[in-house]
DNA sequence: TCCATATTTGAACGCTGTTCATTTCCGATC
DNA sequence: GATCGGAAATGAACAGCGTTCAAATATGGA
């Protein structure tokens, strides 16, 4: 009757299958690509049935995000373990070059994990968590880059958005486009420092 | 029995269909996105039976592949325009964000087709006359850039690669994330300035 | 023990790409 | 004009998909 009482009561309602689900999904995500998660299949490899699915994610849309969220985080997670290991006296280009090589990094070693990121086009709006990761991520970066993110300037920041998205349009090219890995790596390396120096460059000459 | 004198003499099969399922599926794409192109909503709009269909197209990613055919023959129709439009001074670096601006232009007027390119990964191996049409494309940036694609200077042609990629990822972004369209239209300029002043620094210094 | 409610279930719905036995068509031959 | 044979068109059928929801089950509280 007591709603406050019966939630406080209740054992946590579906936290084993979700864990379960979620673990699964994970697999066939890695193991297969994205294209081989199926509420079925998912149901099956759990021993539960595709209603309870239902029940626990609402849209399979809510499975697949679960898994791409977990993914932002291994990435923010890399990019930590990344910066730890950057010497301290690393300028900006050292340490955004380093960054890129381990998104790259990323990427190959984790297919279909990236891959997935990429593809899933969810029908409503983005889960409010993934946003909250994948800037969490981004907070990383520009701070790896030693720009203060209340700064006034913002064309730093701007400039620095731009630079991720160029990388990230490399690594899809190395990725689906089969690149030679020592190729991709200095490609990579590449666009960080002439990013770098071209905006240096330009600031030099008034052009910003 | 005589199979040759049959093929000279049977009117081109498929012939009509082939045309009408096409302005079918490219209308769909256009109109409504990939995702909205069905082999029964094709039949259906062309009068023709799923059956045809698939004697025609082999499966659903022929009909598709020819779809973004048609896209990359557009593209590589506008970056011609665009090339043309250029006054005869015009050094690399201008003629290169000129058509890194008609691509983000292109991306963003015809969005749905656009997006279907990448959306689309085939089952099979890559359609050869869509290999044809992007190497085309490709080929007529890399004479737009002034570089003599037979040069021994392997690596002026790597660079534009990775240049294309890096615009390639603005534009990916500038498209889903809803970048302001001034704020791309300048993220895209600065991307090849930065581009080709970084490596002009580079071959300066004597990193390349 | 019994009940009310929370949870799980899986058959069913409408959709998808794809197949293939059948029918329909049409040019060549008599 | 009739007949025949192979090419082309057909659409019901199959297996699979995401999703729903009435019914079955499990469970904490009295």
């Amino acid at each position: 009757m007591n709603a406050e009482k019966n939630a406080r009561t209740r054992r946590k309602p579906h936290a084993e299958q979700r864990k379960a689900a979620l673990e699964a999904a994970e697999l066939i995500v890695v193991e297969e690509g994205l294209s081989a998660l199926t509420a079925r299949r998912v149901a099956t490899e759990t021993g539960c049935s595709v209603g309870t699915l239902y029940n626990i994610f609402g849209h399979l849309d809510g499975l697949i995000g679960e898994v791409n969220l977990s993914t932002f985080r291994q990435m923010a997670e890399e990019a930590s373990r990344t910066i730890r290991a950057l010497p301290e006296e690393a300028g900006r280009e050292e340490r955004l070059a380093a960054l890129a090589r381990m998104y790259l990094t990323y990427a190959r070693t984790h297919r279909n994990r990236w891959t997935a990121v990429f593809e899933h086009r969810p029908q409503g709006p983005v889960d409010q968590r993934i946003q909250n990761a994948e800037q969490l991520l981004f907070a990383r970066i520009i701070a790896a880059a030693g720009i203060d993110p209340t700064s006034a300037n913002q064309a730093e920041a701007d400039s620095l958005r731009m630079l991720l998205a160029a990388i990230h349009g490399v690594v899809t090219f190395a990725i689906n486009r089969t690149i030679p890995p020592a190729d991709a790596e200095r490609y990579v390396t590449l666009i960080v420092q002439a990013g770098v120096r071209g905006y240096r460059e330009m600031v030099e000459e008034g052009l910003l």
